[in-house]
DNA sequence: CCCCTCATGTAAATCGTTACATGATTGC
DNA sequence: GCAATCATGTAACGATTTACATGAGGGG
């Protein structure tokens, strides 16, 4: 039950029409939380429906005609209530930590390739967080929203400094394998 | 589109019935792929049905009774298949680092708590890891299996270790946010 | 007028979660 | 015989994904 939540961030940290927040979650907010259009579309039906945002009133509710969206004072006591309520941490899934299991059985054959491909995705995705970084955290800045919207891309870049490691270091083991074709 | 390849690849380690199954989804293979009974039972249906796997002739299809499946020709060919087909890395979705990005807008009261439980829960993944490692990878041995399988596990103590650092570095900010809880 | 892009949606199928149902086995 | 546990499922719902549908506006 996060994506509701995410819309709501998302709008408050700038009202937006469905597309527009369709693009913020191909960056930005969906870099851990992503979502389609479908998805988004369906989801702002809901919170209008509940009363959480509404269109803003110089959008015409017309069929291809751009309407956007601002957070109500109902959807950001939501909104606090969620970020402030304790959660579980979701058991994470992994298809490549899966594959490897897998090709310990089946053997190893078109892995190495697309250990290599997803390194080099890795990789830019890092190079991609760090130019974000420098641009809009400057040292010095130290707002409290900078500094937990900071973390949160730290987050991002020890991650993704995590895969690139994790996959080098496994590409040496590869190398290394008998059958490692 | 992975779980029926990680059944497979666990039926493959050793033939098991369903509530074995979910047993070792609750640790080793759930690790990184998580499921749970309903889901587990299902995909045996399946699978069955298309002809990946069998009942061991032992069993009896008696409801009550215990079941254990084995997997076919069919079944490894589809998870050899699988493992070698380049796949895309699917986004990660993380509902904490959501949270903070949350708590950048409408304010942190809560979160704090929350983090330092997050801590000790992956604190105590990444001890169990460490067990696990000193058991089963002893210094020295190194099939080609073992390899795999070590590399899976160190994927596994690494993450663990990044999430421990960066919720400790999280906390540290929020101890000097003006704010702060 | 035609095509492309922007923009908003609908429909169907699959996957995942939660709750419940049923039978067999074991210990008391 | 009864309760607890082991074991196998069903049902319902919600979330997610994939494919398709519709309309507006602009360029050639």
């Amino acid at each position: 039950m996060s994506l509701p939540h995410a819309i709501l961030t998302a709008l408050l940290e700038k009202p937006s029409s469905g597309l527009e927040l369709t693009r913020r979650f191909d960056r930005s907010i969906g870099y851990f939380w992503s979502a389609t259009h479908q998805q988004i579309y369906r989801e702002l039906g809901k919170l209008e429906a509940d009363g959480l945002i509404r269109a803003l009133p110089s959008a015409q509710p017309v069929r291809g005609q751009k309407k956007s969206y601002e957070v109500l004072p109902a959807g950001r006591a939501e909104l606090a209530r969620w970020t402030a309520a304790a959660q579980e941490p979701r058991p994470q899934r992994d298809a490549l930590l899966l594959r490897l299991r897998a090709a310990a059985v089946v053997g190893t054959a078109g892995v190495e390739d697309d250990l290599r491909r997803h390194l080099a995705l890795h990789e830019r995705q890092l190079a991609e967080y760090r130019e974000i970084e420098e641009r809009d955290f400057p040292p010095g800045r130290d707002s409290s929203q900078d500094r937990l919207r900071h973390l949160v891309l730290r987050a991002g870049i020890d991650l993704e400094t995590f895969w690139t490691q994790w996959l080098k270091h496994a590409l040496e083991e590869f190398a290394d394998l008998p059958d490692g074709g």
